[in-house]
DNA sequence: AGCTCTTCCTGAAAGC
DNA sequence: TGCTTTCAGGAAGAGC
């Protein structure tokens, strides 16, 4: 499932190929996913790629302004916005290569190929997008995990009284992070998910940021974690997993300590923990053992792929 | 404010 | 063996 550092690996891989080129024509399958299908089909023939970056878990493709040649509506949305979901995939290949089963969006390019979606559980999004809502989106998503300062992070989590996994994968706090690198973040903080962000100290907070960072950079290092269906924009698997130290790892030794990982449901969302590194919250309300009746059956975990 | 539940979708695997 | 059920999850919206 594309996060921040399978995001960020695919914008590497597509600025390597993209900016430049010219899309020559648009191709649709289903298009449930895509704001605008109609617009998107026909405003985006004969524009030009300027840009891809990464804004949170969106690929941002920045299209050249229009070729001021007679028939110009200047007001065409410049901003192709990718959302890869769970299983979307965004990748360059030559036009006369067959696509996987689920390929739903094909641009072809000046130079042969084409930049092909995938996407089989179809929960991605492709929005266009004009100048003025770029800037909307950007204040909506909240400041990029991997860049965000200690003080920042501390003011946006400072007295919320929202556990703390939750505010991790809320993307108006904080973009980019996913499940899995919410988890693994907080083993190396050595932070229980259902701690109230409220109730941690400052030197809590300025660790998990550090853990979110180090968590990060290490992924992208590896060009990200493929479990089920992540591949970059050549269609390779990150590596990441291999180091995965929580996530998916239910009932296997914690690496620190070797107590027996564990998997409860915090904030809606499957989360993987060290008991004994990660201590639980006291919360007079909610006793341990009542937490622990909400753990979900636990072998279906076992049945993620995981690539080598 | 923040929680849970539901919806979208498919394929894999568990369960019978 | 084969059909049915369950489940994963990013994000948004409803309802409490």
């Amino acid at each position: 499932m594309p996060e921040l550092p399978e995001v960020e690996t695919v914008v590497r891989g597509l600025r390597t190929a993209l900016p430049g080129r010219c899309i020559v024509s648009v191709r649709l399958g289903k298009t449930d996913f895509i704001d605008d299908p109609v617009t998107l089909g026909e405003s985006l023939p004969g524009r030009r790629i300027a840009a891809v970056e990464r804004i949170g878990k969106f690929i941002h493709l920045q299209l050249a302004p229009e070729a001021s040649n007679g028939s110009t509506h200047s007001d065409a949305p410049s901003h192709l916005m990718v959302h890869l979901g769970m299983t979307g995939r965004l990748v360059v290949r030559a036009a006369d290569e067959p696509a996987p089963p689920h390929t739903h969006v094909y641009f072809q390019l000046d130079d042969g190929r084409e930049l092909r979606y995938t996407d089989i559980r179809r929960f991605g999004q492709m929005l266009l997008l004009r100048d003025a809502k770029i800037a909307e989106l950007r204040e909506r998503l909240g400041e990029d995990a991997l860049t965000i300062s200690a003080d920042e992070f501390q003011r946006r989590l400072a007295g919320r009284r929202a556990r703390i996994k939750a505010l991790l994968l809320d993307q108006s706090v904080l973009r980019g992070v996913g499940n899995i690198y919410a988890d693994e973040s907080l083993w190396r903080a050595r932070l229980h998910p259902a701690r109230l962000a409220a109730k941690l100290k400052k030197e809590d907070i300025d660790r998990l940021r550090q853990a979110v960072q180090r968590v990060l950079g290490d992924a992208i290092r590896l060009r990200g974690s493929s479990i089920s269906d992540f591949v970059d924009s050549n269609g390779q698997p990150g590596g990441y997993q291999r180091w995965h130290r929580v996530y998916a790892r239910e009932d296997e030794p914690c690496y620190r300590c070797h107590a027996i990982i564990r998997r409860v449901i915090v904030a809606g969302r499957s989360s993987h923990f060290c008991p004994r590194c990660q201590p639980a919250p006291r919360t007079p309300g909610k006793p341990p053992a009542k937490r622990a009746a909400r753990t979900r059956r636990t072998s279906s975990q076992k049945r993620f792929r995981r690539t080598r």
